[in-house]
DNA sequence: CGCGGCGTTGATCTCTGTCAATACTTGTGG
DNA sequence: CCACAAGTATTGACAGAGATCAACGCCGCG
């Protein structure tokens, strides 16, 4: 399976990218290089799997470029977005530490490239260097605080909410007027906020009144203060 | 705060308990009572706090016995329940790894016992000996897949199937008919699995058509297979 | 006995999913 | 260069799920 995407030579734009991912970000960089020995980026083509949940799990992913949608695939066959994972960023970290199978699946959204590390080589760094063990309990703490967050939002607001709350995420801004773009498709932005591509459509209608508009790929908000305000209700 | 609890001596059932709790039953019995040397078990009566969402964290807690609830409180000062927790179980271990403060807050649904255990203790014994990290660190992927798991059943289940689904994970059995105790109050089961007291009140009228059966806290299902169907549809 | 917490039930309304039809965009091949 | 197909987005009509408001019954407790 793996074998069927492109491999690549590591190129000195793909070492920052490494060297900015967390955890390795606060790695000694002598060991980050040990890890990605022998290692080459490869090529996904849009639509292709990384791995499947409930596969056997060898090795993590640096995603030195694109988009991957992490999944979960329910008893009735459906699939619930979990997450929606950019460059700098490792995926399939958690099941190295347990029952090394995947407890997610990982589809890819946008061609990229991503870097194989070996779960192994990960877990003899952590035995030998417990600091970098500790790191890595942060990150995974980080990671539980989103699923946290997530589950508050979907329990907690409706779909109106969530949409304005992940248009509010994107700002760079607290108060004022802002114009930011949909980081990916409408469709995928549905499915990770839990309602279908209809509904979102016309939440997005809804939202004009609270100052949303949005055109294309660009969200306009006129008063961030009061779109937040609007989540608050 | 935490004066105004009860303080109690180490019981040795108490003792047998903590070597119940992940991680500590892997851990080498020396460093386990190192940890809880010097700490006192405490009764939190029922509705009191154990720690706030927010709070700084310096504490970890192992439920020796009774009920705790793990919320988080929205935007809009509403509280969701993101987790139940039994005795045998630790909580509050996902902030001393991080930001030392807890992301969530922890409230007493029955009066319970616990033992509390300085996070920074842990943190110190986790530098010493990596393999404890690293059991640590297979912890954190076991939270991980039991929240993924919870957005899966959000996003993928309708309410009846919530309700279905939970009952199924009470079943010690997979065929067959079976009779199970509500582990807590209907109130409580509502509210974690995301829906009202009133809409779980009517579901469970609705469950009898698949052969469910509640009276008080008692819960008969003629056919577990047939339930199982029920969510899986 | 009265009170309060818990649970149930009814009526109503809102939100959201589903089915379906219609643009709009993009890329492909003739 | 255009026609066509496929994927993406919007909109309408409708039905069902679930929230909300409200009333009532049940039970334990002071």
């Amino acid at each position: 399976m793996a074998l069927r995407h492109q491999k690549q030579r590591m190129r000195e734009e793909d070492w920052l990218v490494v060297r900015a991912t967390e955890p390795f970000s606060v790695f000694p960089e002598s060991i980050v290089r040990s890890l990605i020995a022998g290692q080459t980026p490869r090529v996904f083509e849009k639509g292709s799997t990384v791995f499947k949940q409930g596969e056997a799990a060898t090795s993590i992913f640096i995603v030195l470029k694109g988009l991957i949608k992490i999944t979960r695939v329910t008893a009735k066959g459906t699939e619930v977005v979990v997450g929606i994972v950019h460059s700098c960023e490792i995926i399939g970290e958690s099941a190295i530490f347990l029952d090394r199978q995947y407890p997610v699946g990982a589809e890819v959204i946008r061609t990229s490239r991503l870097l194989p590390i070996e779960g192994a080589a990960v877990v003899a760094q952590l035995k030998k260097k417990p600091i970098l063990a500790l790191q890595m309990l942060a990150l995974a703490s980080s990671r539980f605080g989103a699923l946290v967050e997530q589950i508050e939002r979907i329990k907690g607001l409706d779909g109106q909410q969530r949409v304005a709350d992940f248009f509010l995420q994107l700002c760079p801004c607290r108060t004022g007027s802002c114009s930011v773009e949909l980081p990916f498709e409408k469709c995928l932005i549905a499915y990770f906020l839990g309602i279908t591509p209809q509904t979102f459509s016309r939440i997005l209608t809804h939202l004009r009144a609270v100052g949303v508009k949005v055109e294309r790929e660009k969200v306009t908000i006129e008063d961030v203060q009061r779109l937040s305000d609007f989540v608050r209700v």
